[in-house]
RNA sequence: GGCGGCAUAGCCAAGUGGUAAGGCACGGGUCUGCAAAACCCUGAUUCCCCGGUUCAAAUCCGGGUGCCGCCUCCA
């Protein structure tokens, strides 16, 4: 079985068929840069990059794209309170989304559009969608003609009657309708503004990703994601002010990761219940985040606490003690006769992982497959001998897991310290002597510093406790 | 009011018709000078409740309960 993905827009998973075979074309929803992300904002970021990760393991060459709304109520109204310029404002926000993602393990996108650099695009946009009679200009406004697009609701199921009677905004003055929705927002005195053919202004929020789209990456493209809260209006407005352009449908595949909780409610920067990304990485390995995150399928909503990030650390770290256990048995076994089926065992693994990931990405099975896995290669360490090139393969099978999921299992070792091993020698020596108080006094010694000491019948091994 | 999601062991979490994966925690055992790591064994007669369909349901249908989300800025 290929690639299945689940499709918001038909609510089924469907065989993944690219655009053009072994390219994909990728949009993601990006944040508003007014504040640092909060580990909700982390969610999609992470999720989607696995989808790259994953995709790009099957072969294909993706072009990833996501956008940063540097224009927005919220930065201007930031910007006020920190009598920091809107620009400036971002760029800080830019860098500090950069470095909070690259902690988790997430890639660059190839193309990091923003709005103000986007703008001769959008207006052009906004231009097109007034000649073909789908938007009107409204005393320095420009709406979008909701009722004029066919299909409006296909994406969140819902039909513009139950909308229109649901609709709590009141009619705008400006506004001919309550399902319109603005598309360029004249400026008030004072706020930062750009020229336009309806005076000056900026966009409204929905329509930077429907131009970003169309510029960078087509009229068609393969999956437009982002979180479940996007759905409706912005996905639901970008299809219709896109489509209504093109004629043609604008993504294939629409993708949704649920959304993390805290105590059973909604992350969200209005609530105030958020956790920064900055702050749970000093408490937190990242990788032990991002594994968390990925333990749960992308689609249902994580409970977020401090017990379950430790529960996930505890389990994340099972993978990473086979790694260092199976390198010290490295550095000692001979290249001994493997076991006959070794190459079919691995390779049958890695046939699991990859039918579960083609499940619409299900990285907790994939998990169950590298647990699995990692339960067979411990007993294989059980063994009075190893074989050198069993326990490469076994551990290059890992790399590629990290690689598609992102998660590093490593942890980076330090050099080797000198001193430790001197004293792991002298304890050695009392062992032999059978001065177990002498060497369990220099097993807690190093323990006090954080060096945990385990004995094998292939001598003794030593860690850093974590 | 409209649309949607969820409910599986102490905790986390897969599983959409064939008789309950995996992880964490707990207990017993093996190994060890003692540990650690690892391995082995043990845990839901049962999947929110009540009906129904079926040879067979956690999985399908009907009804009910509880929780959550979107419909307004939101990942």
């Amino acid at each position: 079985m290929g690639l299945h993905v689940y499709n918001t827009l038909t609510r089924a998973k469907e065989s993944f068929q690219p655009l053009v075979s072994n390219r994909v074309s990728m949009y993601v929803c990006g944040p508003t840069v007014y504040n640092y992300i909060h580990i909700g904002n982390a969610r999609p970021a992470i999720v989607f990059d696995m989808v790259r990760r994953y995709l790009t393991y099957l072969g294909y060459e993706v072009t990833y794209v996501s956008n940063f709304t540097d224009v927005d109520d919220k930065i201007i109204r930031a910007a006020e309170e920190t009598g920091e310029d809107v620009e400036q404002l971002a760029e800080k926000f830019i860098a500090a989304y950069h470095e909070d993602t690259e902690a988790l393990g997430v890639q660059k996108a190839d193309l990091h559009p923003r709005v103000m650099k986007t703008m001769d695009d959008i207006i052009a946009f906004i231009g097109r969608l007034i000649e073909k009679g789908y938007a009107y200009e409204a005393d320095g406004d420009v709406y979008f003609k909701t009722h004029s697009f066919q299909g409006y609701g296909k994406l969140s199921d819902q039909s513009v009657d139950d909308l229109q009677a649901g609709a709590r905004i009141e009619v705008g003055e400006k506004k001919q309708d309550p399902l319109d929705f603005a598309l360029w927002k004249g400026a008030k005195s004072g706020e930062i503004a750009w020229d336009s053919p309806w005076g000056k202004g900026r966009p409204g929020w929905h329509i930077e990703c429907s131009a970003m789209v169309k510029k960078y990456l087509g009229d068609t493209i393969d999956i437009h994601a982002g979180g479940q809260d996007l759905a409706f209006p912005h996905h639901e407005n970008e299809i219709a002010q896109s489509e209504a352009l093109t004629g043609k449908t604008m993504a294939n595949y629409w993708m949704h990761n649920g959304y993390i909780k805290v105590e059973d409610e909604k992350m969200s920067k209005s609530l105030g219940n958020f956790i920064l990304v900055h702050d749970i990485v000093r408490q937190f390995d990242p990788n032990v985040v991002r594994f968390f995150m990925l333990q749960s399928h992308y689609r249902n909503p994580i409970n977020f606490s401090d017990e379950l990030l430790q529960q996930a650390k505890s389990s994340y770290s099972r993978i990473g003690t086979f790694i260092r256990n199976a390198k010290h048995r490295l550095e000692l076994s001979a290249d001994l006769g493997e076991p006959a089926n070794w190459q079919d065992t691995i390779n049958g693994f890695r046939d699991r992982f990859i039918r579960e990931m083609n499940d619409d990405f299900n990285t907790p099975n994939a998990f169950t497959v590298v647990f699995d896995f990692i339960k067979e290669a411990n007993r294989y360490l059980e063994n009075d001998h190893s074989s050198k090139r069993v326990l490469q393969e076994m551990l290059s099978l890992l790399k590629e897991w990290e690689e598609v999921l992102g998660v590093q299992f490593e942890q980076e070792e330090e050099v080797l310290d000198e001193t430790i091993e001197e004293w792991i020698e002298k304890r050695n020596e009392a062992r032999k002597n059978r001065d177990f108080k002498e060497a369990d006094r220099i097993r807690d010694e190093l323990q006090e510093k954080g060096i945990v000491l385990e004995d094998t019948p292939q001598g003794t091994r030593w860690k850093r406790e974590n």
